[in-house]
DNA sequence: TCGCACACGTTATAGCATAACGCAATTGAT
DNA sequence: ATCAATTGCGTTATGCTATAACGTGTGCGA
């Protein structure tokens, strides 16, 4: 699951999430992809959906938008869960991971026998600049 | 923010999700209410939003899905952060609070000074039955 | 009675995501 | 080297999710 050479469109994705000084969403990903040649929806998800699979980029549920990993380099799945805040004024993101967290929900899916897959933790609100 | 008494639409609304045996997305909860006199998706989101603020209705975020709340009666905003396990074969969710969790994330918050207005908790996978 | 807030209805539109088709390039086992 | 399988890619069309903008009616307090 670690990241094989991208593809030229993969990495076109990527280049433009990095770069990015927030979340985007796709259709704002394929905007600034069309001097590039983009011309479908299906080109960016698709890049996508191989960017989530390596683990170099996040979806962010409860805005539909995607945002390059925090970590460059390292492989994301390997550091448990990853949580978000999303300030709601300036879009900035932070990502963070709390073990524990990991822990006490690991315990309760325990518990009750359910098979997690994937977990979404997101916080949205206001960063400490944008709450002043 | 406790609930007063529903509105003709919001009451056809909520009816609809607690009978529901799963969260249901508002284009459906709009087709289940057309013989009611439903014809537009605003009807539906309106009334959600509604039942959203009064606490007896939650936003899946991860499924675009909407889904009564587990604590008929009670108010749901004060028992601190929900979470919800989501059954991707049969869709069944669990709902349930842990003050431990929240209590981390709060820690995080107020370390980064983040106000925190939402939070999301979402993990997806297999239920027993479905995983059997 | 006037003004305001709110619920509601309707039409139109914006924003997010995938299905289905076909072609080209790559890989890898024989 | 060759053929089959896989993967990426481009295109068109479509479906699902959500909100903008406008107008109507109703209840209620100043």
């Amino acid at each position: 699951m670690s990241a094989p050479a991208l593809t030229k469109n993969q990495a076109l994705v990527f280049d433009v999430l990095e770069k990015a000084d927030g979340p985007l969403s796709a259709y704002t990903i394929l905007d600034k992809l069309r001097d590039h040649g983009f011309r479908a929806p299906l080109q960016v998800y698709r890049a996508l959906e191989k960017l989530l699979e390596y683990g170099v980029v996040h979806r962010l549920e409860s805005i539909n938008s995607f945002v390059a990993c925090a970590h460059p380099g390292e492989n994301c799945h390997s550091h448990g869960i990853v949580a978000f805040a999303i300030c709601e004024s300036c879009s900035q993101v932070m990502e963070f991971h709390d073990h524990e967290v990991d822990h006490r929900l690991m315990d309760w899916t325990r518990g009750k026998k359910f098979k997690a897959e994937k977990t979404t933790i997101e916080i949205r609100g206001l960063c400490e600049a944008c709450a002043a």
